[in-house]
DNA sequence: ATGTTCTATGAATGTTTGTTCACTGTCAAG
DNA sequence: CTTGACAGTGAACAAACATTCATAGAACAT
């Protein structure tokens, strides 16, 4: 499999994000909108590269149609981890599917900061109708550098509803980003553990995709 | 929540087995040609009264682009279900994820047949994020009576590779059946377990929901 | 130096697709 | 008998959308 450049890459991802959030694919418009292209042509040829490259497949002359190749889901099966599950048992995963890549910062302003942009839906269009109950999800960025978790970690996230405190996987304008949740009444923000970064976040519509249980270091 | 007609339910599980199927919504032409309808009208009509009672939303202008409400999916809370998990150990479900109803009758011949047209995707598009590992389903029609489940029982699905002889919910054009699985050398039939029903159905390329592990007979 | 690939602009085209309007028939409630 | 909700035909429109063509700068290997 041919390796995707960046803007492949982020562009792939924001299209799975998208279909996660919406439940349907974006347009082309919406992804030039979305990157700030002055041509659909952009992300037309982007596309085309996606095809060729065997991750994505498009069905011509239809609007907001694709299909993602389920060969494109890596996997941490030589990887052992002891995953601590609900309750006090604690489980060895020798086998959590891992399911991309996630970044930490601010998703609409990464250019300025120096977060990679790239991005990942937890769940490739093509795996999704029976996916794991926890997933795992390679973090990029250093927004969460106070809380130790940090560009190039695993971060093994599950599924459930998050107290204050947290630290959630959460979809906001179609990416994925990780943050810890701060409930201050009835208001929710999301908070960047890192001192350089704006501290609260408000939030008005979040999805939340699940809670970061366990970290597994970059070596 | 106001009542669907046959006709809506129909179109909206169509619905549903499409974006299952094939990852993205039909136009409503495809829905047209489906239902053979003659104008676009009728199943414009239909859109507006699924969105209307709430169970569908449509984003306006935008193609192939729809919304369903997680809360159309029922579930068997207040049932007690032993339930044969894989290998000897029998799990008791207080809850298992009730996810809609399925066919047990040819989707094509249905109208000639008295099956009941409706059917439903396992997955609902609202409810997909996480689904369970297992998943109950209503089934409609009487194209499995000889293997004893009936229009009304509901089948306990389990997400696997199935065997020759296995019982499986598989997805063909649009639409999931409820049927036995035959393998013959390479070739893989669907068997109706009614004798009214012609045998053997070929089936080029068939997508396999789960296995039927366990049926709750209706009363 | 030079051709090639990648990435992008800008404009144009033609199809797909949602949406609207006018009209008809059916069926049940008042 | 009438009214109104429901389901459908048929035609037409306008916006959304994918796609194509012409062009050009940057990076990079030959």
């Amino acid at each position: 499999m041919e390796a995707l450049t960046k803007k492949q890459q982020a562009i792939l991802d924001y299209m799975k994000g998208h279909v996660s959030q919406h439940s349907y694919w974006p347009s082309i418009r919406d992804i030039q909108a979305k990157f700030r292209f002055a041509s659909t042509n952009a992300v037309f040829g982007h596309l085309q590269a996606l095809e060729r490259k065997g991750v994505l497949q498009r069905i011509p002359g239809a609007a907001r149609a694709y299909k993602i190749a389920p060969e494109v889901v890596p996997d941490l099966s030589e990887t052992v981890i002891t995953y601590e599950g609900p309750g006090e048992n604690v489980i060895e995963l020798d086998a959590v599917p891992f399911l991309g890549s996630i970044p930490a910062g601010f998703p609409d302003y990464t250019e300025s900061s120096g977060v990679v942009a790239s991005m990942q839906a937890p769940l490739p269009a093509g795996a999704r109708r029976r996916p794991p109950q926890a997933f795992a999800l390679l973090v990029r960025g250093d927004s969460m550098i106070a809380a130790d978790i940090n560009d190039g970690d695993t971060v093994i996230i599950e599924p459930g509803t998050p107290k204050h405190g947290d630290i959630v996987a959460a979809l906001i304008d179609g990416e994925t980003t990780l943050k810890r949740l701060i409930k201050q009444g009835s208001k929710v923000y999301l908070k960047a553990e890192n001192p350089n970064y704006p501290n609260l976040m408000p939030v008005s519509s979040l999805v939340i995709q699940g809670i970061a249980k366990q970290v597994v270091k970059a070596i």
